[in-house]
DNA sequence: AAATGTGCGACCCAATTAGTCGGATTTAGG
DNA sequence: CCTAAATCCGACTAATTGGGTCGCACATTT
């Protein structure tokens, strides 16, 4: 099947959580996990990678946690896939044409790269705002004792 | 990365060549995999699974073969990936509702499922002809003494 | 400055996938 | 009738990937 991996699950999870956090707050990587019940080192796994990739941003110590670098508004799905699962690509010799032109030619590698720009334009305009409010929340997520502002 | 197995490509490849093939003629896996280069057990690997879901037909025998069972305008290359891939979903959640939802509810669902629609409605109009008049086949692969029509 | 609760990276195990091998069956030809 | 060449079917092994875990480092608060 074409497959996301449970990463990605995880992440548009998390992603949906911070959406809907107040402007300036943060939460933690503990708290995000409760909320879906899922590990709690995989949701701070793939949170750490989000941030890498500069999707979200964080505070670390006592009080620390993730919010989002942009507005959900402003951030396309296909980043969030790209992030977790790497670059996006159909097959293999898509990837590194030089490695693999030299062991084989792909003949099909041609129109499956048109393909693959296809299945992007249609990913391209969607971003995390529309994902959000298309998602079944199950409770609101604004209560706990969450002060602190990042910067 | 939201990739598709090797199969898959491999899957298109043969098809490439079947597709190519004059009306009513048939061609081993042996020689596919020889016009490809790839490893001759996985390409007959391959076009079994492709036997087993009705995209092509086989002949038995010393001088059998496969050939396409439709025309290519009429095979969807969702047909193709799903033979090969299985039930195409885009996360886990989206196959067996029931037993996912018994552990924790996935809020992306609906949105994702949203997702997967536009990706299939994509593809959906994309044939095995269209695909292989992009191909850049390397050479025209007429050749050899191949007479038998199946049927 | 110490303690707490983060983020962060390395690590390990399970699962899927890629690829291999051997044998059974079918068909054409000598 | 026997052999060669092809499909067919299954099991088996190796390798890559992804899911999950653990321990350390670091920032913030008191």
């Amino acid at each position: 099947m074409i497959r996301l991996s449970k990463s990605t699950d995880y992440a548009l999870m998390a992603l949906a959580d911070l959406a809907l956090l107040p402007e300036g707050r943060t939460v933690s990587a503990r708290r995000v996990a409760e909320s879906h019940n899922l590990p709690p080192e995989l949701a701070a796994k793939v949170l750490q990678g989000l941030k890498k990739s500069g999707i979200v941003e964080t505070r670390q110590g006592i009080h620390g946690g993730y919010r989002l670098a942009r507005p959900p508004e402003e951030i396309p799905i296909t980043d969030v896939i790209e992030s977790v699962e790497g670059p996006l690509a159909l097959v293999e010799c898509m990837l590194d044409d030089a490695a693999f032109s030299l062991t084989s030619t792909c003949c099909v590698r041609t129109p499956l790269t048109r393909v693959h720009e296809r299945v992007l334009a249609t990913l391209a305009d969607l971003t995390l705002a529309q994902i959000v409010a298309d998602a079944d929340l199950p409770v609101a997520r604004a209560s706990g004792p969450q002060l602190p502002v990042l910067q």
